[in-house]
Parts: structure tokens; C-alpha cells; sequence
DNA sequence: GTGTTTGTTATCAA
DNA sequence: CTTGATAACAAACA
């Protein structure tokens, strides 16, 4: 599941790449989450250069060069955006031969998974691959843009505005519980089932705790579990769960730390006991019962 | 065939 | 208006 740190490993990819360069050729072979048309970028997109990738939580946001639009991707849940620069020949021309390809984790590229792909003038491809067809590609102006990050994206860990005061004030008076809350991308932008079932076992806080029933040394734990396992996975370079990679197909090597997710019936790393797993927000979700109060 | 996987949104309820 | 709870979606796999 790409959450923030696996998206920010895959833009650090991007940026070392594709900072300038020129679209050429865009294919959309099956992308019903797309927009505007396919036939629009089909048309609009060539020639267009890329001059900055940011993020937003989730969100990876591609700049155009002298131009008003911006490229939204989001992974959801079997995303993947795959760059190479490996030179291929091509047959005739730009367009790139269906039947050629290189390795890559996934198998070759393009393959049953890619949903489009771009390749550019100076020869390097962008794939993005989706398993199921719930990851978009949609392409916004400066306007629409301000709006979706205002609308949908709070603070993000890392970050001055994601502080102690405003962590409490999203936290007191709410009924909902702690993992629902710190899984809004609304409160804070960026974490995903993985990292918030880590960051709940790191403050040793039990899932299903009232966000109001808090106690403030808790919220302060909270906070620091959040920040320092967020920086430790983008320094590991993400986690690969089920099928991330980075832009260069890689898997990410925050797996191995993992504490309490995917270990149900394991023995806890502090104090022994099985890790537990149930059902929570419509989410599976790991704890040890020992350590998390 | 059944249940499970999760990011996000739609929908409904209070 | 805010807040919250839940279903739905997609496709593969055990």
C-alpha cells in the first residue's frame, strides 16, 4: 500500500529523472480513472515539460512547465509508477514496440498491468501499472488543485503545521476512535493502515480509544511515534507489503521493521505476547493487547 | 464460491 | 452546519 513514504520515495525517483523532461508520446491502454478524457491528454500532453514533482499526503503532483496544469497520480492501493531510461530500440520512429521490453519486479513492461505510459524525447518511459483500476491519473489547473488540497489534505507529519496544539485540538472532543482519526486524510495527510497500526503500537495506544480519552502524555507520544516512523520509513525508502516499488522498480526495506503489522500470532518484539489482529473501521488491524493501553 | 486485502468517496444518520 | 458510521468499488489470491 503506497502511504506517504512510499510516495515521496517514488517522487525522490521521479525528480532525479524527469526534471525537464519532454513528453512525447502518451499511451493509455486501460484507465477508466482518468480525467479529463484519455483522448484530451492523448492531445494535450505532447510536447509538455515537466518542471517540478511534489506530494501532498498520497497525492504525487506533476508540474508543467509554462503551463497553468498540473498531473494528479494517485496509487490507492496497487499503483505503481515505473521509470526507465534504458535504451530499447524502437521500431520506426517514436512509438514504442508493444513486444519490447525490459525486466522489471512485475515482470516485463509493459505488461497485463499497465494502464498507460509516457515516454518522453529524450528516450526515457514512465509506466504506471495498477493490479486492480482504482488508481488515477487526472490532470487539473491551478485552481482546481488549490481546491483538492484544501478540501482534502491536512497537515502532514514532518511538517511546522503538524504540531503539539494542533494534534490535541483535532484529537479532544471527538468520539471517533484514535486509528480513524489519525487514518483522516483530512486531520493528518499521509498515513495508511500500515504506518498507523505502527504508530498506535509505538505509543503503546490501544486502536479503538476514543480520540477525547487521551491522556495528554499520550498525544504527545502519539505525535513522536507518527514523525519518527514516517522519517524512518522514507529513509528505508518505503514498505512493501504487498506489491509497492519505488520508481525503479525496487522494493522498499522498511518491511523488516515492522512491529505489529502483517505479525498476528507472533510474539511481540517488547514483551512477548501474540500479536493480536481484528477487525476496526472496516480495516484489518494489528495491536499487542501486553503493550498498548 | 467465500472471505480478505485498503484508499477514498458516496450516502445516510444523528 | 458538523460529525460519524458504513457500504461500495476494484481484482487477485488463499
Amino acid at each position: 500500500m503506497p502511504e506517504l513514504p512510499e510516495v515521496e520515495t517514488v517522487r525522490l525517483d521521479l525528480i532525479k529523472h524527469l526534471i525537464g523532461a519532454q513528453i512525447d508520446v502518451v499511451k493509455i491502454i486501460d484507465l477508466k480513472n482518468i480525467t479529463p478524457s484519455a483522448i484530451f491528454l492523448l492531445d494535450f500532453l505532447p510536447g509538455q515539460e515537466i518542471s517540478s514533482v511534489r506530494r501532498k499526503g498520497k497525492l504525487l503532483i506533476i508540474d508543467l512547465k509554462n503551463s497553468d496544469y498540473h498531473l494528479l497520480f494517485h496509487l490507492k492501493m496497487t499503483g505503481q509508477l515505473i521509470f526507465t531510461n534504458k535504451k530499447i530500440k524502437i521500431a520506426g520512429g517514436h512509438s514504442l514496440d508493444e513486444g519490447s521490453s525490459y525486466k522489471a519486479v512485475g515482470g516485463e513492461l509493459p505488461n497485463k498491468h499497465t494502464r498507460a505510459y509516457f515516454l518522453f524525447t529524450n528516450g526515457a518511459r514512465l509506466f504506471f501499472n495498477d493490479l486492480r483500476k482504482f488508481a488515477y491519473i487526472k490532470l487539473v489547473n491551478r485552481d482546481e488543485l488549490t481546491e483538492i488540497l484544501l478540501n482534502n489534505y491536512g497537515p502532514e507529519p514532518l511538517t511546522p503545521e503538524f504540531n503539539l496544539p494542533y494534534f490535541k485540538s483535532i484529537l479532544k472532543n471527538r468520539k471517533r476512535v484514535i486509528k480513524a482519526l489519525i487514518l483522516d486524510q483530512k486531520l493528518i495527510a499521509g498515513l495508511g493502515n500500515i504506518y498507523a497500526d505502527e504508530s498506535l503500537f509505538l505509543a503503546g495506544i490501544k486502536p479503538w480509544k476514543e480520540g477525547k480519552a487521551l491522556k495528554s502524555i499520550e498525544v504527545e507520544k502519539l505525535i513522536v511515534a507518527i514523525n519518527e516512523l514516517i522519517a524512518e520509513a522514507i529513509k528505508y525508502r518505503g514498505t512493501t507489503f504487498r506489491n509497492y516499488v519505488d520508481a525503479e522498480g525496487k522494493k522498499g526495506n522498511f518491511t523488516t521493521f515492522l512491529k505489529v503489522y502483517g505479525r498476528e500470532g507472533q510474539a511481540c518484539f517488547n514483551c512477548g505476547a501474540k500479536i493480536l489482529k481484528i477487525k476496526l473501521v472496516g480495516r484489518g488491524t494489528h495491536y499487542c493487547a501486553n503493550c498498548q493501553k
